[in-house]
DNA sequence: TATGGGACCTGTAGTTGGTACAGGTTCAAG
DNA sequence: CTTGAACCTGTACCAACTACAGGTCCCATA
């Protein structure tokens, strides 16, 4: 299989599996002649984990461990419990950080009176010095 | 005022200031003879603002809108308005998929047998080639 | 067997929203 | 006049890719 098809096959941009490789998450494959990638069976189950902690929201950093737990093959089902119970607690936190945003641009919102003049509520409150608590910054989501 | 005091005043870093500036959303300052940044109030008022606008998660490119729209000073309520219920739509949409998120996490988790043997439900979970219905990738949180 | 074009290659630069230096200059207090 | 804090420019770096440019390979068809 070349990369063009592993590409279709995982929903993966073929730049982002050279990636993958060059930044030494995937390995590097064996070539033909001419220098074209090809891969077998592990390598797309491989990039399907990958792909998937990805959707699930891990870090490349996160994925590369639970690989090394995987490559071990001595990984323990408690180990990779507590780093998909870490992850778990990130995703709570940043929902509750996004819901008082939300409730902010809301209350912000509502202060408006759909007029067209130039007086306008979310404006004002966009100038206003005081921060309400708002989310950490340098908060990664996802 | 230099731009140390205005770094403290807004809690935005120096760099952050001089990046804005590179960038175009911070106008370029008076200097000094010898060349050290003077800025007034109506530099503060404005750092706040983008600042503000940040922290409420609308991007750069939002806040030069915004900042535009302002700048104009004929801007409506409806204009700005509508930004705002915009953005407050993709912060409840990422919410949406956060809980998702979770909910799937969660999930596996509650699989998880405590065992110490390499049988684990969640590296499971991650080798099924079927995705669950997940945030669109390439979606920016915050 | 020649050829055309799609698939593939490498390498570099751009994205977002900044942060982190290095190495040099200026300012203001003592 | 000295000293050291504050400031300056310019560059490189972070994640996690994406987007080229410019060149090569592969293989089906004529």
């Amino acid at each position: 299989m070349t990369i063009g098809p592993l590409s279709k096959q995982t929903g993966c941009n073929i730049e982002t599996i050279r990636y993958y490789e060059r930044i030494g998450i995937m390995p590097k494959p064996p070539r033909t002649e001419g220098g074209h990638r090809v891969y077998r069976e592990e390598h797309l189950k491989r990039l399907t984990f990958i792909r998937r902690s990805r959707e699930l929201g891990f870090t490349l950093d996160q994925v590369r461990n639970l690989l090394l737990l995987v490559d071990g093959d001595d990984f323990t089902c408690d180990e990779v419990k507590t780093m998909t119970l870490e992850h778990a607690g990130d995703v709570h936190r940043k929902i509750a950080d996004l819901k008082k945003l939300e409730r902010v641009l809301k209350d912000m919102v509502s202060q408006c009176n759909r007029g067209d003049l130039p007086d306008c509520p979310v404006i004002d409150a966009l100038f206003q010095t005081k921060a309400s608590p708002m989310p950490r910054s340098g908060d990664k989501l996802i």
